[in-house]
DNA sequence: TATGAATGAGTGTTCATTCAT
DNA sequence: TATGAATGAACACTCATTCAT
């Protein structure tokens, strides 16, 4: 398999790319297959239909950073710290690889069904922690959800925001800022 | 029925509904109809196209919220009440027509381009009654970029937590939850 | 029916504008309501179909010069004669309506059939009066079919020749040539 | 079948066989996959719409033959030399494939504009061969638009009438006499 | 593994025709 | 007689998928 390999990786780069300009269903087998240089029929190779590669990506990647963001709770029990450390972990992925950041938050809510867990998403992540944050008198009393809501949304719009080039900075550039922020959002220290 | 406009507005809200659930490309001229209880050749007495109508709820809808935020803007120079104002807005119009509300998030990656006048959007109108407010001093010096994403993001989130029912009050119910938490975030009062 | 003929006569001259341009299946009930200014389903009160419009026009206008052509042939048995007849007829009909004219053309290989006598039409009638020529020795002996068809060749081309502009001059001014030019093709004088 | 010009052939060959016996317009992309035994979606390998199938079948034959006419042209300076060389092959192309022919002639008004080189038709070809004879003497002063159209029609006509089946000789036994009535008619020789 | 011609169900759209007004 | 909104069958065309090579 030491051609498949190359050819996959391409596939799944040029379907990526794809996919975020102009959504999954508007992208053709042969818009994938032109842009990847290989023929319509070899996409079959590696994925048995379009859809499965669409949620083969998102899942992949998905649970890949789900399982990181579980161990960064697990590596300290001050919320301070577990939100500075998301908040890091976070920007690494999106400077590292905006278009599939972007895949990721378009695909959601079409996507979010074929995760092996559906509550084991970022919601449900940010609950717990914070939920444990309040017992522990870190964060002020109140609804779990809505400070989940709340972090998510200043998150991912701060990603957004980039797409859409009205920050210019890279994510990591405003780590701190975006760590502050959420601390006020939250009444933290 | 002399005139069509009975037909048009259940065509609206039809196509509304399955646009949501499915996506746009996902839903079929037929499914449309058939909903709506019309046939397939009656939508195009209303639209040109599938494209036209899609563009059609977006644009409509959005120009109207865009124009009540300016409204909003204008009646006050205070930005602790021009936030109170847009955020009981914001409420009402999802708590009234929460479909569309998403609707509007959900497509505006793909339909920004169809608005009349693009840095008219949502995030700009942020950046610029907040950098009043920076300018005469009610929020502390910082990138109005990051302080509009942050707005935007607390609010986008929290509807979007109520379409997962993560979150199962009305939006209204909890106005000043939200209202408090921007100030919060903005570091206002 | 005061008010109903007027209709009919423009939506008469409409349609056969449309058909000659388009053609008669590319041209819609649209198109014809748009341009005569009536509803779609006006024409409807005066043809049963657009087929109906399109075979009525036909026929009508070439059962009715083939009428013209029957007088003629029986108005005199010299053969010059007759053909100077038609010739000038032919003119006249192509310079008081060139759409017309231009439409029997473009319609007859589809709408042939539907002439209440079928070899009733302009090749037979000429097969005819040549075969009595032939018989009186006004013309040399040989197929009427192909002098028939040499006949109209040089008419109808005459016309084709204006129909694209590539004579300016109208059929009457070359009325006189082409009745020599037929008469040298058939040799007769 | 790894090429498919085999599907191709089959493809032309129904296609015109449908388009002179019904129309361009008339005729379904249905109607000529079934009659060519393939798939629907086989002839868009081929050709991006029935339009350009249409148009291709006129303009490759169509150029085909006007630059055999060319040649014709210039291997002789004796008008009845080209004359009747002109004869002979109109006569063999058409016997060859009178459908062909056939679907020339009913498309040449619509197919027209689709010519690389507009007056480098048939008419153009015969203002040109006939004024160079007219200046050489070969043939009596006068317009030479009137001797081109005049020349075509004779020529098209013997083609219609065999179309019909007025006239039942092939054109290749009439090419004399075609000849001849041309020289006749032109007052050649 | 890779190809790409072929497939055919399904799509958006058109348009002749109907009918309540 | 005239209207034009509504119809729905039919159309041109698309595209995910198959399969012989």
């Amino acid at each position: 398999m030491r051609d498949g390999s190359a050819t996959r990786k391409k596939l799944n780069r040029c379907a990526l790319d794809l996919f975020v300009v102009k959504g999954v269903s508007a992208t053709t087998i042969k818009d994938i297959a032109t842009k990847a240089g290989i023929a319509e029929g070899t996409l079959y190779r590696h994925y048995t239909s379009k859809e499965e590669l669409a949620t083969s990506l998102f899942v992949d990647s998905y649970e890949k950073i789900t399982g990181e963001l579980k161990e960064i709770a697990m590596s300290s029990d001050k919320i301070a710290e577990q939100i500075k450390n998301i908040v890091d972990l976070m920007c690494e992925h999106f400077d590292d690889d905006p278009v599939l950041f972007r895949y990721l938050l378009l695909s959601q809510h079409h996507q979010i069904k074929y995760l092996s867990n559906e509550p084991n998403n970022a919601h449900y992540f940010f609950v717990n922690i914070l939920t444990q944050a309040m017992n522990s008198g870190q964060v002020p009393q109140g609804d779990p959800h809505h400070y989940a809501s709340t972090v998510m949304g200043i998150l991912l719009q701060a990603a957004v925001s980039r797409v859409y080039k009205r920050i210019n900075r890279t994510m990591k550039e405003d780590a701190t800022l975006l760590t502050d922020t959420v601390f006020s959002a939250l009444q933290i220290k």
